[in-house]
DNA sequence: TTGCGTGCAAAGGTTTTGCATGGCA
DNA sequence: TGCCATGCAAAACCTTTGCACGCAA
């Protein structure tokens, strides 16, 4: 299936890469980027072929109903663990090395071979206090 | 607020005590433990309470739309990582002092406090062959 | 007896979908 | 031109809530 390159597709990941520390709602991309005008159902498709194509990553913010979404399909992520603060719903990059001893700390005890997709939950520096 | 020992409650608690090591959505609770009788809505209002008090972890599972609750309470897991296999989906305990070497070193490196419930994921030795 | 808990059904909020139209390649 | 993408509005879905009644303490 063909990909066409919409302006629409172009605002929002654009919009995303740019912003690729942080987690939105469906609603809080709208209104950020509703000067490039696309509407809330064509957010929601793109935004699901995003997280099956693994560029971006869908959670749920504390205790709220309604999810968030993070870019992490840069190529930067490769080899490295992710942490998902439970707090803010942050998505956090590991450093590869820590990432490393990690993977061999687990393998070298249990023979089980880390996937690196992994996302490690536990709350951040900042939702801790 | 005075709490009441309903039988409700206690169904519940004693179906999710005794399946700790597993997750559920709302629906799937009210399958197995409906010869005791609990609505939709007395789960749902159970079980904020529940996640309120820090007894049970929510969160959702893969790309569905709905909740997953998973009892957390109970000492025997508190402390150590878990494990789960993405070939035989099997979960496995991860050794009290390996996973205490990995929290330290996310902890040092990035002030993450790493959540005791996170699953790591992976393949096992034996799917691994 | 008191007042928290429950069940039902209705409401609420978020996400998905059908259909006609728009626009990229 | 061919066909995927979009927008709108309706539908679907999950969760929450109001109210009257039930039941633990």
């Amino acid at each position: 299936m063909k990909i066409y390159h919409t302006h629409q597709r172009t605002a929002l990941i654009d919009f995303l890469k740019g912003n690729s520390d942080k987690a939105f709602t469906i609603e809080e991309i709208i209104e950020k980027i509703n000067n490039e005008e696309l509407s809330q159902s064509t957010v929601y498709r793109l935004m699901t072929k995003l997280v099956e194509d693994g560029l971006v990553h869908r959670t749920v913010r504390g205790n709220s109903r309604s999810f968030i979404y993070q870019y992490i399909g840069s190529e930067k992520c490769e080899g490295h663990l992710h942490m998902k603060c439970t707090g803010c719903g942050k998505v956090y990059h590991l450093d590869s090395s820590v990432s490393s001893v990690i993977k061999n700390d687990i393998g070298s005890s249990t023979g089980f071979e880390v996937d690196s997709h992994t996302v490690i939950l536990g709350k951040c520096n900042t939702c801790r206090k």
